[in-house]
DNA sequence: TCTCGCTCATAAGCCCACCTTATGCCCCCA
DNA sequence: TGGGGGCATAAGGTGGGCTTATGAGCGAGA
């Protein structure tokens, strides 16, 4: 086993998961598999031979050391460890999944049936998982995307460039209708090693104000709604222009930072980033679905909003 | 364009994802070019040469049909579009590592120097970001798994096969020490067109053990929980022997299920699947780490269960 | 009991995707 | 005014994954 030496040596970064990990492709396959039942069957459904699904699982098995299959002449169920590997398999291929309906959805600009404007954090973190949900239910409905701040959601929905917006700002721009489609809350982190993760009682909110942060630019969804909370006063260390860059500096323990839940999920789970309790300040905001004052929402746009509204009102905030 | 004909005609559910989203190498490799602002750092990084990485991205943006990365004589840039998919993309990258985790622990069954035993909701939904967290912080720490149920994870430990072990059920195994590490709800859901799924009220209590219900087998630590809650009670409809089969059973239809919110969180968010509120019953379970009575963990086992403690005491459940 | 139908495995051959090496152009800075 | 970043293009090799063709195990029905 182990073609690639060096595995002791404690990974030099080189060797990307790309050569550890099954592609996209074999996953899928697998999923199959364990859907139907029969190696057979699933490359039928995925449109390949027979032969080619056998010697692709079996690649597989030998590339991860596992058995993932056990064959019958009767066909083929997974394994326990076929299981627990087939549920992870159908993590990545869910995400990749959400990744296509992104990316189809930045490209059909044209002649689209339904055309969505919707603010960069919305457009990362749940604008694919909405479009996913849409296409289950309507398959046939193109869906395109544009993405950008409040201030050009409103004007696209305004000149007709789009059916739809989704916006996360304090207020609704004028001209529109709104309706909340879910909350999001804005959540202070550290690297775990900071002197703030340490500490045993909540925040004040005039320790925030004064203290220097990583904050996003100023005019983007997030800095408004810590603008309006700390009344103005929010003071950046340093001003970066995406979520993902001032995560990586508050992970890289450059200071601490104020983001959204939504686009924490992973960081919080794996420590990489400890959220610090705040009091005294509303960090609260709402999510909201915005359309042209008197064209209220129809026919796709209509389905479209219908996913939206929160899953249940006893469901916990389901970030993610 | 289109080698594959039958583009338009509305996917027939060939075509597989596999063929629309780039492969995990060419992911990662984007993930470079943002993290380095540069195709050929990009490509030093990752072990290939700089016209490769070049090549790959282009053919990238010619499948998306999406401009990426804004490539000038002093380094590359993505375009705005390109830093959405980047974001999406980091997400399948995300997921791969894990399932490399993941396989990775399953493989190295001898000679770890840390073997850990878990029950299978805590082994599919918990373990693999735990599993990476330790990496991060021990890189050399090989890691090996045992999946079972509690009473296997038991046995390991006290037989010196394990550890550290990872249980859900409802009391702590004889001969074990714990600690609890996680919290977990179970959930009552339907798909959306069941009747449950309009009603108004919370679901009572008797109503919930009235009901044929879509359970795991008895003996899981799901259904354990539940039949504890409900004094013995639970009517099954269909048994099933896997979180997955369960959950494929109640989209489909069948009936109500119930089923742990880790497992849920797609489903919900997509609304695949609706939550019933019930009262009257108390749904929560407690995760814990178990080691043998005395045994007090040390060395890798301390560190792995040091990651484990909740990310902070203000943080909502955070479920994955 | 024979045979058909399902399952999976193996073998031989093809092809494309991706890599490499070898260039060239552009721009900035010392 | 070179040198050293950056990127693109071209030509050539290789391997992974596909196909077709075939064989062998097992079960159900005639």
């Amino acid at each position: 086993m182990s073609e690639t030496s060096g595995q002791g040596g404690a990974r030099k970064q080189g060797d990307s998961i790309a050569h550890r990990v099954p592609d996209l492709g074999a996953l899928e396959l697998l999923l199959a598999v364990a859907r139907l039942g029969s190696l057979g069957a699933a490359a039928r459904e995925l449109g390949i031979t027979q032969p080619a699904a056998s010697s692709r699982i079996r690649a597989m098995e030998r590339r991860l050391g596992l058995a993932l299959v056990d064959r019958s002449p009767r066909g083929s169920r997974l394994t326990d460890t076929g299981a627990l590997v087939t549920d992870w398999a159908r993590r990545v291929v869910e995400a990749a999944e959400a990744f296509d309906a992104g990316t189809q959805a930045l490209r059909d600009r044209r002649d689209s049936r339904l055309r969505v404007a919707a603010s960069m954090t919305i457009a990362e973190y749940l604008l694919p998982g909405w479009l996913l949900a849409l296409r289950a239910q309507r398959p046939d409905t193109a869906v395109s995307l544009l993405a950008g701040n409040s201030a050009s959601v409103a004007e696209r929905l305004v000149t007709g460039e789009a059916d739809l917006g989704f916006v996360e700002g304090l207020d609704v721009p004028p001209g529109l209708d709104s309706a909340v489609v879910a909350h999001d809350r804005l959540i202070v982190v550290t690297a775990p090693g900071h002197p703030w993760a340490r500490r045993r009682h909540a925040l004040a909110a005039g320790e925030l104000a004064t203290t220097p942060l990583i904050l996003r630019e100023k005019g983007s969804g997030t800095r408004q709604v810590l603008d309006a909370a700390l009344g103005g006063l929010a003071r950046p260390l340093i001003e970066l222009s995406s979520t993902t860059a001032v995560k990586a500096a508050a992970v890289g323990g450059a200071g601490p930072a104020v983001l959204s839940e939504l686009a924490l999920g992973e960081e919080l789970a794996m420590r990489r980033l400890v959220s610090i309790p705040v009091e005294g300040v509303r960090l609260r905001r709402e999510l909201r679905a915005v359309w042209p004052t008197g064209h209220r929402p129809a026919g796709p746009a209509r389905d479209l909003l219908s996913l939206t509204r929160g899953p249940s009102p006893t469901t916990p905030p389901a970030n993610r």
